[in-house]
RNA sequence: GGAGGGAUGGGAGAGCGGCUAAAUCCAUCAGACUGUAAAUCUGACGCCCUCAGGGCUACGCAGGUUCGAAUCCUGCUCCCUCCA
């Protein structure tokens, strides 16, 4: 393993990280370059992977490449209890067949960050399918419930005097039998999993190993800019999101995100991250729309947010597809948006002479009922909605905005709805 | 075992007999503007129709009272809190 000089302790210690307990023997055990067991669970009743649980990968890609090793916890029991850190809701128990799969669709998600050649999957089931009432009851006795009422989340609810399921005090507890599973040396999560991780540092000390470190890492806030992303929240970037999707979400974050983002997820230099967040401080262009035009010197041209953005929605969007697919995605995000030009791709749909859309009809075209057509063309949800966006004037044919429902639609004509609705009538 | 609180539109959350397709906020959509799908401002936001109007469905479920119910009553179902 190599031999880590002061830039690189830094690097993994300090930037994208939000606490390491206890720090200074965290970089101890860097030096002695011997390899560490890094622990990471995940849940396999959500398999979509966002750009929140990037941050936390690519911390662990970084540790990896110094040679150390992940092992993933595919929480099949855990997964079972639900969620507790924050919003209650019954999980229902799934099928070993849908963990599975599960884990798969997490994994194929998983290694667009992660080496799969340093990286093990196990099972919780490995370990808890053998447990009985006996170790249960040993596991829990461990700790008291004095102490589980501390943790934020449920020091919070009991204040409230809202729910907190027993079995989600046996989280934490699962959460940490399973560092003592695998000897974790290393366990990782985000802020909101601090204490999960101490239990688990806790409980190995208690057996008698060597107590595991804990590393936490800052949550991303979602494309509100308020929020931390999560889907259940709806403002998260999936990794599998098309290109052209995940460049325009990030395309459409608040201004102020953009330093985050740039810190957590990409690997632009420290100084060149400095200079981003001198551009989009508080007395930044964005923040003061009177001085909204940037001083026009060499290499600082490229900070104001729009140039920004692309540059952070390219280079994401690099990563989980290609260089090729990003630059494509930005040039499309140019030429529909920038522009108002028309995509490249429109969906064509035929409309045949029986479709209520059409109220009568020659060889070039017909005489459409665009309360009937944008439906039909999957640009509205209903006729009323469809009726909606005409009197708001969003639909636009060939470039022509009709002033009533009937209108002229010729074969081949253009539709469009708002500024990203777009379908192209062929004769059925 | 006992006492109490609650179930409203995508989410949160008002309403507590007619003025309620249901306040407000968020999300969403559109228009204007722009540096972008940012920000800001404006508007829309159940469905259907021969559409400046009309109709139908909707406030956990089933009944009931009333000229009229999301609002009152009864029974169910589910959820929550507290005491023991």
């Amino acid at each position: 393993m190599p031999t880590l000089d002061q830039q690189t302790i830094d690097r993994i210690t300090k930037r994208g990280v939000a606490q390491i307990i206890p720090e200074d023997e965290f970089i101890r055990r860097l030096q002695e370059g011997r390899p560490l067991r890094l622990k990471m669970g995940f849940d396999p009743s959500r398999p979509d992977l966002h750009l929140g649980h990037v941050v936390g990968l690519r911390k662990l890609r970084q540790l990896q490449d110094l040679g150390h090793e992940l092992i993933l916890i595919v929480g099949d029991w855990t997964a079972q209890i639900g969620d507790p850190s924050g919003a209650s809701e019954t999980r229902t128990m799934l099928s070993a067949e849908d963990v599975r799969e599960n884990a798969e669709t997490y994994m194929r998600q998983f290694f667009k960050v992660m080496d799969p050649n340093r990286t093990r999957a196990v099972y919780q089931s490995e370990w808890f399918g053998k447990f009985t009432l006996s170790d249960v009851i040993r596991l829990t006795s461990h700790f008291t419930v004095n102490q589980f009422l501390h943790r934020d989340d449920f020091a919070q609810r009991y204040a409230g005097q809202r729910p907190i399921a027993v079995t989600e005090m046996l989280y934490p507890l699962l959460q940490a039998y399973d560092s003592v599973a695998i000897e974790a040396d290393v366990e990782f999560g985000g802020t909101d999993q601090l204490f999960n991780l101490l239990v688990g540092r806790e409980l190995q000390e208690k057996v008698g190993q060597r107590p595991q470190l804990v590393f936490t890492m800052p949550i991303l806030p979602g494309t509100d800019g308020v929020r931390k992303m999560s889907k259940s929240l709806d403002n998260y970037i999936a990794i599998e999101d098309t290109p052209r999707d995940m460049f325009g979400k990030i395309m459409s974050l608040p201004d102020d995100l953009i330093p985050v983002y740039f810190e957590l997820l990409t690997d632009v230099p420290d100084d060149e991250l400095d200079a981003i967040r001198a551009a989009m401080g508080p007395t930044s262009p964005s923040a003061n729309p009177a001085s909204s035009v940037i001083p026009a010197k060499a290499g600082i041209s490229s900070l104001n947010p729009m140039d920004l953005k692309k540059r952070l929605g390219e280079e994401l969007t690099a990563v989980f597809h290609s260089p090729g697919a990003a630059t494509a995605a930005r040039e499309e995000f140019e030429r529909v948006f920038q522009r108002r030009e028309t995509p490249e791709d429109i969906p064509e749909v035929a409309v045949g002479p029986t479709s209520p859309a059409v109220v009568s009809r020659d060889a070039d075209g017909f005489d459409a009922d665009l309360s009937h057509l944008l439906p039909a063309l999957n640009l509205a949800a209903s006729r009323s909605e469809a009726r909606r966006l005409l009197q708001q004037n969003a639909v636009q044919i060939d470039g022509e905005r009709p002033d009533g429902e009937r209108v002229r639609v010729p074969y081949g004509a253009l539709v469009r709805v708002g500024s990203r609705r777009f379908a192209r009538v062929v004769r059925g």
